[in-house]
DNA sequence: CTATTAATTAGCAATCAGGCTAATTGAATC
DNA sequence: GATTCAATTAGCCTGATTGCTAATTAATAG
């Protein structure tokens, strides 16, 4: 597979490209977002950190069914993503929501099919 | 599997539910969409098809890079999405783009997180 | 220093997704 | 009715995703 999606990839990427076209970022935050909104586990982190504002791990991993690793997990992709940031605080990590970049993507999306 | 994620469902699925709740509603519409929208050439599908108002499978599938029956099952996994309608007109099948639905969806979505 | 707590990482198994080619269906044409 | 053309379906294979438990890291508390 030559065409890397890049949504789909877990690791950090060490963005070699000196400065992507708007296109190309465009590009890439389309497959990033819709890649994290694929999974409803992931779209209800993003709403609840988004509401709550900041969220340590453990109150976002205790609110859900599956173990604390798997939402660990899902929470490094949003990261890896960009839709999430997340700070050390001693020894929790507080994460809160990209709000704003989340909702410019969408609302351009939506835009196209309005 | 007990909690069956119907976005990901291939085949046709028969809603022997009476009448979902709103709710229920949203969140397979969310997970319909949002499943669609994760793979590129999807989008790309998408868009195509509202931009040029009906396309015919054929006009699609010469769009794109990958081979016919790739596109036909992308095509196929959209309708069952609720997200493109399929008209049979001779030997040809004519698709159309449910803008309206997604439009709608992705704006209420992008709501959430302004 | 050790015990506890917060969280991630490693590693494994199972399922899902997406690509292809080959085969099939069904309508139109000769 | 045989052929052609539009399109889907069947079947297969590979890689990605997602879930789990167990192990690890790192900060705090005792």
């Amino acid at each position: 597979m030559p065409e890397n999606n890049t949504a789909s990839r877990r690791e950090a990427k060490t963005s070699r490209a000196p400065a992507a076209s708007k296109a190309e970022r465009d590009i890439t935050l389309a497959d990033n977002l819709f890649a994290a909104l694929a999974h409803p586990a992931r779209r209800q982190i993003l709403l609840s950190v988004h509401y709550r504002g900041e969220c340590t791990a453990g109150e976002i991993a205790n609110r859900f069914e599956c173990s604390w690793p798997t939402t660990s997990r899902h929470l490094a992709m949003l990261v890896t993503c960009d839709l999430l940031t997340v700070s050390k605080q001693g020894r929790t990590r507080v994460y809160s929501a990209n709000s704003k970049l989340i909702g410019e993507v969408l609302s351009k999306w939506s835009g196209f099919f309005q």
